[in-house]
DNA sequence: TGAAATCCGACAAAATGAATCGGAATTTCG
DNA sequence: CGAAATTCCGATTCATTTTGTCGGATTTCA
């Protein structure tokens, strides 16, 4: 119940180049005031370009750049380029029962519904209304029974 | 972006102690037809009984038990009880920012965010709904770009 | 040509997940 | 009472995934 590193580092990346937007290429270096590791940026960085969400320069002056507008970017499609595509149980994506042999698993409907919502959740929030500050609400989390 | 087993385990278990209500204690044998890995799924029953959603009767005739009704019981707390509270990133749990120094980091509230959204969407399944097939609507799952 | 960069695969360390095991404690039943 | 059925619990192990590091190849520009 909790996201990678990779998830949020490739999310902290693709604010900061967001915020950047029409300034050229930002390199590695550039990246460095975010405070990661760099060779490993540097891999995200290499996931989230064969993703199509940015575009590279190599080369002197080179960096990378968003490969879209900003509003065109969501934060699903980051996420899913990081860590794989949202998977609650994989008998949803592969035609196989794990669970009960009982004909039809109750669980798997559960697992299809979470993965539609949470999907279309994250597919509605997009780069630029991060850094706009356009969060939709922003009700308080509920911090509970830990 | 993947649930572990942990949490599907529990799942599954719970959906079997509530087609079982009224039935008397489950036996850890009687899970057996789950096709789980037997000591492993103790374990996870302990944590549930320790989270205060099934109650254990020990010694001959022993088993487990829902400790209210399915209506009563969450997927959320299910999770949670099995994977530990939903956290997308630890600064918004504890007073840091490990991100871009630069004041306001422009993630947190996307954290926020999606973790109510989240947590509320998992807060309005019980196991009752499950058990029933009530998933209120399936929509399709969109299986892209993988 | 040389410096500034990305690209890429291999490797390593650490953390987490997924169990397994042995026995202690509890309860029922004959 | 004693034996069987059962949960309880801590320690341990094995496997996988995360989280990096490193060295060098490639590209581009001035």
């Amino acid at each position: 119940m909790k996201l990678s590193t990779k998830g949020k580092y490739g999310l902290y990346a693709m604010i900061f180049l967001a915020q950047r937007q029409g300034e050229g290429p930002q390199s590695l270096k550039a990246f460095g005031e975010l405070n990661l590791p760099e060779a490993y940026l540097e891999q995200l960085l290499g996931a989230l370009r064969r993703a199509g969400l940015v575009n590279t320069v190599r080369g002197t002056q080179g960096g990378y750049l968003l490969s879209r507008e900003p509003e065109k970017i969501t934060v699903k499609e980051i996420l899913e380029a990081m860590e794989g595509p949202l998977r609650f149980s994989d008998c949803v994506a592969e035609p196989e029962q794990p669970c009960a042999r009982s004909g039809s698993c109750p669980a798997r409907g559960v697992w299809e519904y979470l993965t539609g919502e949470i999907n279309a959740l994250l597919d509605r929030i997009t780069l630029s209304d991060i850094i706009s500050h356009k969060l939709h609400d922003t009700e308080k989390v509920t911090e509970d029974t830990e």
